[in-house]
DNA sequence: TGAAGTTGTCTATTAGCATAGACAACTTGA
DNA sequence: TCAAGTTGTCTATGCTAATAGACAACTTCA
């Protein structure tokens, strides 16, 4: 009576996506951490690269791990719980949950205001602005694109100070204002256009939530104003009644 | 994010293995009964008639069910107990283990005594015997063969009559004896030898405890002395010390 | 800027899985 | 003895799994 192989009828490919997925589940790949490169989950599981490729493919396809060209899979991140209050910063937020946050200056430019980033920013219509386009991560993972737009003349080359300090409490704290609060927070739905999609790595027709904010400083003058996209899938808002 | 069905990457011959052996896990099934045909699996299943077959091929080579050709695949009994005492009776025993016992004839011939089945029977060398080789079976199993010895002298015709009552037990009471004890019982244990296996339905190579008995009158006068084939993956002897 | 390392994609080959049909070999019960 | 029903075996076909190699596309870090 020859013993039988445990896994006979078990495909290869789900016998290491079963494997990872309880490595991920038992905490060995903390959530947002880099998995082993595809040629050295194949020599542990003693496979071949492309089956592991497909082990991975699934897991990625049920959003556990996400794959990125030329540096590697990662655990997917639970989905980041973002509070809204009237002391609201990203990095803080992100920093709180346990992942470094990260920012990166898509675009700058020079704008001018319409009637309505003038209303929310107090100034006249025209006046000219800084708009900043902008991606936040937290460790690898895209959290939101945000545009945001500042006055001209306040915020004198606020673009470049924001390509260096990569932070929107650093630029303004820049420019000698060391506190701000939230003044005014909108919250809809969309699905993400071409480049927000591309920029936040979100696949075509998923969700974003879109957040029209203004923050104010201490005196009670607007200082930025920002309609900001969220993978819809990597966060919840939470909303603290008060 | 498509649902993934939940067995992909699991051959359907496992799946169809698996669900088999978890029904007779579960007693819907019970030991000895007769499974439905293959044809009637595969519709449950849903799948091919061959995929069947490879499903009950494992659980075959694992022992949990025997395929008999033109009459069906059974569920394996579990190995059957048969205590060693001074009453032993292999209907008494089957019966006892929920079974139907059965006995069938496979050839009875003329012997002559040789210097130890004479010891053995209390006769001299050279005196005749008759010898009646005989399978055992719990409802369809076949459990062992026997080749049996008596005195053509005081059992003329055994032959002829164990063909019809198929009970050693009856044969003798067809002769007025109404009871009758073990005298001597050694065992040891062979490979079966290919007539043998494939009366036992055994695979080559698979072990046979070989049983040498004598049975004798309650006057203590010998009556039959009997080499028995057990297959060893269906019964283990209990030794009752007293 | 370049080298090293990563994932993505393509072609190709071999083995196993699953299906289908036909018929043989055998058992069972009328 | 025969018919129906069963398991066993054969051929054939299409699809999936798994392996192998090569190179492209991209990121990271020195």
């Amino acid at each position: 009576m020859s013993m039988q192989d445990a896994a006979t009828g078990v495909a290869l490919w789900r016998q290491v996506a079963d494997g990872i997925e309880r490595a991920i589940a038992e905490g060995r790949f903390a959530a947002g951490e880099k998995l082993p490169g595809e040629m050295e989950i194949a020599e542990t599981y003693r496979v071949n690269r492309h089956t592991v490729r497909r082990a991975l493919a699934t897991l990625a396809e049920r959003g556990l791990v996400r794959a990125e060209r030329g540096s590697g899979t990662y655990v997917e991140t639970q989905r980041l719980a973002y509070p809204l209050r009237s002391r609201t910063r990203f990095s803080e937020i992100v920093g709180a949950g346990g992942h470094e946050p990260r920012g990166q200056l898509i675009e700058a430019s020079d704008d001018v205001a319409t009637r309505e980033l003038a209303r929310e920013l107090g100034l006249k219509t025209g006046a000219p602005l800084v708009r900043i386009e902008a991606l936040r991560l937290a460790d690898r993972t895209p959290i939101c694109v945000s545009t945001s737009w500042l006055s001209a003349e306040r915020f004198p080359d606020a673009g470049q100070v924001f390509a260096s300090v990569r932070s929107m409490t650093k630029l303004v704290a820049h420019y000698g204002i060391r506190d701000y609060r939230r003044w005014s927070t909108r919250i809809t739905a969309a699905i993400a256009d071409a480049s927000d999609a591309a920029r936040l790595d979100l696949a075509l027709g998923r969700p974003v939530l879109v957040v029209d904010s203004t923050d104010v400083d201490p005196d009670g003058q607007p200082i930025v104003t920002k309609r900001s996209r969220f993978a819809a899938e990597r966060v919840e808002f939470i909303v603290e009644s008060d």
